[in-house]
DNA sequence: ACACGATCGTTGAGAATGTCAATGATCAAA
DNA sequence: TTTGATCATTGACATTCTCAACGATCGTGT
């Protein structure tokens, strides 16, 4: 008998994990999609757990330390999470003194989340960190592929 | 006073939404990636619920259909799912007979799923129309930008 | 033949997330 | 002013994630 563990190139003699990769789900765009994110989500969480946030607070924190003075339903819209996620998550940067609400003067209902400085500080650091660990995750990828790769993902996150 | 609610091309009149989209997240390889998934997780969840599937079992009725024999532990694997939420997702799928278990003759421990031939009947209507329902969501995108977005994915999806 | 540790599927518990309806405050328009 | 809509918030509930057990089975070494 055969019966290699790892390399055997005879009729199929590939492992389980192979043989599945040459499944027709490997040519699904949402199956790619799905996969490609789950790792890349890992990855990012691991490096953000240093600045003691996650993919989900950072992506807040990023958008609140732009001048866009963003109101929290903007968030929920944006991020695609219910609003009653965004307390939850604005509570935390603000229970920590990265983030604050201020009430809209235009619109009274509405807080705007607005950046501290010690937040504009957390995230630089952080976006600094979960820049270089995606470029070590994507090393096989080349800057070119890089590029056309967030082009074309615009396309699909941003369907006008 | 300006204020007007939907267009405004002056200094900044721009909708939060659009004031948002111009954020460095933007650039952000993973905040793409998540974004992205996120719709085409909702609109091929959407689809495949008149096939009673979800994108869960889809995967895994999917990988069954290939003559690769896959066991529960191995889809756990490809799919990046806990084992034990496998045995629930093949649970529904033997339970509504698209799929069945057999025990692996070289590994007793071990079951390898394999799909009935209602199963791959199912599959191949909710392939269909899954597909189509991703045409339709990505109709914006030319087809060479998705057979580019497909290898680069993959790249993302396996770094082997 | 036997004992050892590792692996597979399965179960169950507890945490984290997602989803949804209801509420008070505020707004915009009739 | 009244009516209906929108915002943030809360709480209930379902779904999902994560982990630690367990019995059955395997491979290895003795």
């Amino acid at each position: 008998m055969v019966s290699g563990t790892e390399p055997e190139e005879a009729t199929d003699g590939a492992s389980p994990a192979e043989r599945l990769r040459r499944s027709e789900l490997t040519d699904d765009l949402s199956f790619l999609l799905a996969r490609a994110n789950a790792l890349s989500l890992a990855a990012a969480n691991a490096v953000l757990a240093r600045h003691g946030l996650r993919v989900r607070s950072y992506s807040v924190l990023a958008l609140a330390v732009d001048d866009t003075r963003p109101s929290q339903r903007d968030l929920a819209a944006f991020l695609s999470l219910d609003p009653s996620q965004v307390v939850a998550l604005v509570d935390d940067l603000q229970g920590r003194g990265l983030v604050r609400r201020e009430t809209d003067p235009a619109d009274r209902r509405s807080n705007v989340v607005v950046a501290t400085s010690e937040g504009r500080d957390v995230l630089v650091a952080a976006r600094r960190d979960a820049a270089n660990a995606e470029r070590e995750l994507h090393r096989r990828v080349t800057n070119d592929e890089r590029d056309a790769l967030v082009k074309l993902l615009r396309l699909l996150a941003f369907p006008n």
